[in-house]
DNA sequence: GAGTGGTCTAGACCACGAG
DNA sequence: TCGTGGTCTAGACCACTCA
């Protein structure tokens, strides 16, 4: 193993794993483990930003490195099951704000919806926060050929639920929806939204929803910082135990 | 906007985008490139690290920086509506080794499969090769508890299918299989066995199969370099061309 | 204001690939 | 062998947080 940077973020592992700093506590300066590891800033931040992605720590600018607490991930799931479960362990403590507006699609988004460049196109941008900090960041999109919605009310969800509920409300249903994930670096915008650098991996979803027509009814941008999102795809039957309440 | 690896992104995407560097070409050294902008070489190779994430190029040690084709990434998907043309595009030019042996679930496995730690397991190693370069890596457990399984023959699917297969022509039932999917740097091991930084994003699925009485049948841990990538994910009905082929 | 992380420099040296 | 990317150094300076 050639890297520097690798040992020391599986030394680092180890030792949050071994209860080395609680979860909550703080690690050492990054300047302290620099010369604790003999190895210069850079190289040691390399290692952190490991552990980083792995939701492992929580980098706080002015603060310090904390040790974060396992398994707390927001959740895009294609299925509501456990519906109840999901809102009050994450989804409650997320607010989440909505701007609306029309824009005339460029290139890029016509290509995405599949109308013609320059048609008018509702915008929907919804920002989920947790406390002060931006968490999770959907740009949702519906044609005004296919409908003309209003702004969503009672906003609970942070991937735009509420519009696909008014386009099922207009009248407008849903064939199929294809979801494509990528993993990649935000662009600039979107590391500005989400107060996060650029050079820590986001989950990317795109998400399209057409008719039997197979037109485009809805498109959606999707992403989700990796270190504290998921996403969670369930296909065949409901669980048993779920079954037996019914 | 603050970084200055940021703006020469946003540069270097745009000159690729107008064609500067035509689809295959060689960007100048970095060197150069650092010289031009007025920057040191890791700040520029922040900036083509962006790039490389968003898949727009191909990194080759001692060679130089390409523009890679777009739209040429190898799919994981859950369903298999289009096969024939995603075999013909992408998977048929990957060639799939297996190795297959048993393993005692430690503590982490235990707790995936929901077995007993020190249980035996069959463990499936599926690593998708590209050329010379491998592209993807699946980890696929089944407990003895569930089934004895074989080694799988004639290999074609590099996430593990032909196991699912196995499973199946064993009699074993799958009622439900759940994935969930994150984005991360890549783990030590998984960097050397995909011969990636650890530095480069990956998109980790992680697969688990369940049968009516909940009990895990099959557990699989999928990791893929994100900048060549993708997840596909498909509800609903099948498209319209589709069921007038019927 | 003291301490922390975030970014960047101007190099050095190593590893890889192709001729 | 030579040009390329990969890693690392030993700092500097700025931005943020909190007392």
């Amino acid at each position: 193993m050639a890297n520097r940077y690798e040992h020391i973020a599986d030394d680092l592992r180890r030792l949050i794993a071994v209860g080395t700093w609680p979860t909550g506590d703080r690690l050492p300066a990054e300047q302290e483990l620099a010369t604790r590891y003999k190895v210069s800033t850079p190289t040691l931040r390399n290692a952190l930003e490991v552990l980083q992605s792995e939701g492992l720590i929580e980098k706080r600018h002015g603060s310090g490195n904390f040790v974060r607490r396992p398994g707390q991930r927001m959740t895009y799931a294609n299925t509501r099951f456990d519906e109840a479960e999901q809102r009050s362990a994450t989804v409650a403590a997320v607010s989440v704000r909505c701007d609306t507006r029309t824009v005339e699609a460029d290139g890029q988004l016509s290509l995405f919806l599949g109308v013609d460049v320059g048609s008018p196109v509702t915008e929907y941008v919804f920002v989920g926060h947790q406390g002060t900090s931006p968490r999770s960041l959907a740009r949702i999109y519906v044609p005004h050929v296919v409908a003309r919605l209003g702004v969503p009310t009672a906003i609970e969800s942070a991937w735009g639920d509420e519009v696909r509920e008014l386009l099922s409300a207009a009248g407008v249903r849903v064939a199929r929806t294809a979801e494509r994930i990528t993993a990649r670096f935000p662009t600039t915008t979107e590391a500005r939204m989400l107060h996060i650098t650029s050079r820590s991996p986001v989950l990317a979803v795109e998400r399209v929803s057409t008719d039997r027509a197979e037109r485009v009814v809805e498109g959606a941008l999707l992403v989700l910082p990796g270190d504290r999102t998921e996403v969670l795809f369930t296909t065949g039957s409901a669980p048993e135990r779920l079954e037996r309440s019914r």
